[in-house]
DNA sequence: ATTTGTGCAAATCGTTTGCATCTGA
DNA sequence: TCAGATGCAAACGATTTGCACAAAT
C-alpha cells in the first residue's frame, strides 16, 4: 500500500468523520483501493488477516456498519442470515445466483424501472433495489 | 375453520405432494385462507398458538420451507437475519419500511423492467425481485 | 407396517454487546 | 488529556439438526 494510496483513504475516512485508525485504514485499503465489490464481514475478516493485519472480527462488523453509516458502503440482504456490502452505493442492479452465493452487478445501466407508484404519504422512496436472481440452466433453483 | 375450508387445504396439501397433517392445515389455514400475505417463522408460530393449536416453532421452520419448496410460498430476505414468507408467489414487487420493519406490495402491477439484459452463459432468471425501501419523510434512513 | 412428520433440546452461525484497555488528535 | 476505537469473550437471536416418538397412508 503505497504512500499516496495511504493518503488518499485518509482522506476519504477524515471526509466521513472516522478517524484513520490502522484497521479503518487496512478495511478501506482492500474495499476501495481498486474496483468496486461486495463482501461479507467474514471475508473481509479473512482477507485482512492475509494482509498480516490483525483486526477482529466485531471490528470488521462496527467498521462496516460505520462506513454504512457514512455512506461509503450500501447494505444488501439477500440470502437470510448473511449481509452482503456493497462499494458502489449508487442506485444499481443486482444478479444473485443462489446455488454460489455469488452477487455481481449487472453490466451497463441499462435497466429503467416504468410506472413506479407515488409512495404512501409521509413517506419517500430511499432506494429502489432491482435484484435478478438466477439459477443454472438445467435446474428447478428449488431447493432446502 | 369450516369443512369445505379443510377440504380446501387439504386438496392443497396434498397436490403439492405434502401429507395433511395437523400442523401443516392449521398453517395453511393461516396462510393461505384470506388475502395475501407476508408472515415470519415467529409470527405465524405466534397466530397459530393464538389459534389454540401447539406447532413448535422448527416445524413452523420446517413447513415454511415444505411450502416454498412446493411453490406455495415465496422466501425474501430483506433484512439480514429475518426472513419473511410470501403467500403471493407471483412476479411483483414491495415496499419495505425499514424503520417499523413492515413489508407490503406495491398496490397495481403498473412497475415495468425496460432493458433486462440477457443473462450469463448457462444461467437463466429464475425471479425478478423489485424492492422499494421507505423511509419516513423526515429521516436520513440511516442508522446504527 | 412402513413411511413421513413432529417435538424437544441442543447445536450452529452470523452478528452484537459490555467492558477493560489502547490510540489518535 | 480524553473522546473515540478496539479486542475479547460472552451474549444473542434466528434458524437448523439429531433423534425418539407419533401420525398418516
Amino acid at each position: 500500500m503505497s504512500d499516496l494510496n495511504v493518503d488518499f483513504l485518509e482522506n476519504k475516512l477524515r471526509e466521513a468523520g472516522l478517524r484513520p485508525t490502522r484497521q479503518r485504514l487496512a478495511l478501506a485499503h482492500l474495499l476501495f483501493s481498486g474496483d468496486d465489490r461486495h463482501v461479507t464481514a467474514e471475508q473481509l475478516h479473512f482477507e485482512v488477516s492475509e494482509l498480516g493485519e490483525h483486526v477482529s472480527l466485531a471490528t470488521v462488523y462496527n467498521t462496516l456498519h460505520q462506513f454504512r453509516n457514512a455512506g461509503l458502503l450500501r447494505e444488501l440482504a439477500i440470502e437470510s442470515s448473511k449481509t452482503y456490502f456493497d462499494t458502489n452505493t449508487s442506485n444499481h442492479n443486482h444478479y444473485f445466483l443462489e446455488a454460489d452465493g455469488k452477487l455481481w452487478d449487472i453490466p451497463s445501466d441499462s435497466i429503467a424501472i416504468e410506472g413506479l407508484p407515488q409512495p404512501p404519504e409521509g413517506m419517500r422512496i430511499a432506494h429502489v433495489d432491482v435484484m435478478v436472481r438466477l439459477v443454472k440452466d438445467d435446474k428447478s433453483g428449488q431447493s432446502d
